[in-house]
DNA sequence: CCTATATAGTTTATTGCTAAACCATATAGG
DNA sequence: CCTATATGGTTTAGCAATAAACTATATAGG
């Protein structure tokens, strides 16, 4: 049955890379509650995580790793959920600041609820060892392509 | 500098892989020859990785993992560059057959030479036994989120 | 002080994805 | 044979992403 031919192992490597965070990304949005979306779930949590009171759009985009103008819709959902509040900021006239409702870390709490049953096969599929193992790998591909980003 | 909580490993982890994949991903959309996307590449190089000299939309869809309507706006675009060909199946009043031209495959040829160097910070960053190490693990997960996509 | 440049955010056009509805054809069971 | 169901493909609506153009404000240098 002539399967596919070798690869370059890098290439392989990348491509088991897209299908897991494929999987893993319809999975999540499935799960996630209704009207929050993976991206506005990143937003919640990152500000959660981080302890940001309050923070800029900008600040947010660079840190999530998305243009400002994908932030912009992103905010625009979340404020329209009551997930979020954005205001002007009263420093720069520019700016704008984003601070989460108390509906917003309720929704983010759920969220965090609903995605762990989501993740339980790649816990149960390896051992804690192994992701020990293959974590710095991991992390030491993801630092080489971020200093390649020019 | 207070930084982010613990976070259990299984996020770290495919938070880790997300990143990868988003680097990688818009990498290799700037590399790409002008008209080619991603999404029509994998379509291309399916194909040949596949030895497949006609193919239902259908099947591509369903081996690449997308949904059928992906896969039509894929294969229009692709066919309007003149990379492949449809017609419908003599066999099957619904179906219809993809083939590659010429083009298609010449296309598909330099596209891997310009993603190769595009992949070159991975091999730079680990060794061949570290990826080997790796790419178990990464199978593995793989295989349990398939596995769960019910 | 004023001008040049940088930064913050929005908007528009294009691409790609999903989910769901839809049409056409194939196939299996009564 | 005929109807129910499955399958192949397209279409539509909605979300998210990029890149690039645009507006407004801040800031640094002459």
């Amino acid at each position: 049955m002539s399967g596919p031919p070798d690869d370059p192992i890098a290439f392989v490597f990348i491509n088991e890379v897209a299908i897991i965070e494929h999987l893993t990304r319809t999975a999540a949005e499935r799960a996630l509650p209704a009207g929050l979306s993976l991206a506005g779930f990143v937003v919640l949590n990152h500000m959660i995580r981080m302890r940001h009171e309050r923070r800029a759009p900008a600040r947010i985009a660079n840190a999530v790793q998305v243009t400002k103008g994908a932030m912009t819709g992103t905010l625009k959902r979340l404020e329209a959920e009551g997930w979020i509040s954005v205001t002007p900021d009263p420093d720069d006239g520019r700016g704008k600041v984003v601070m989460l409702t108390p509906e917003g870390r309720a929704i983010r709490e759920t969220a965090l609820k609903v995605l762990t049953p989501e993740f339980a096969p790649v816990q149960r599929a390896v051992s804690e060892d192994e992701m020990r193992l293959a974590l710095p790998i991991l992390q030491k591909v993801r630092a080489a392509l971020d200093a390649a980003r020019d």
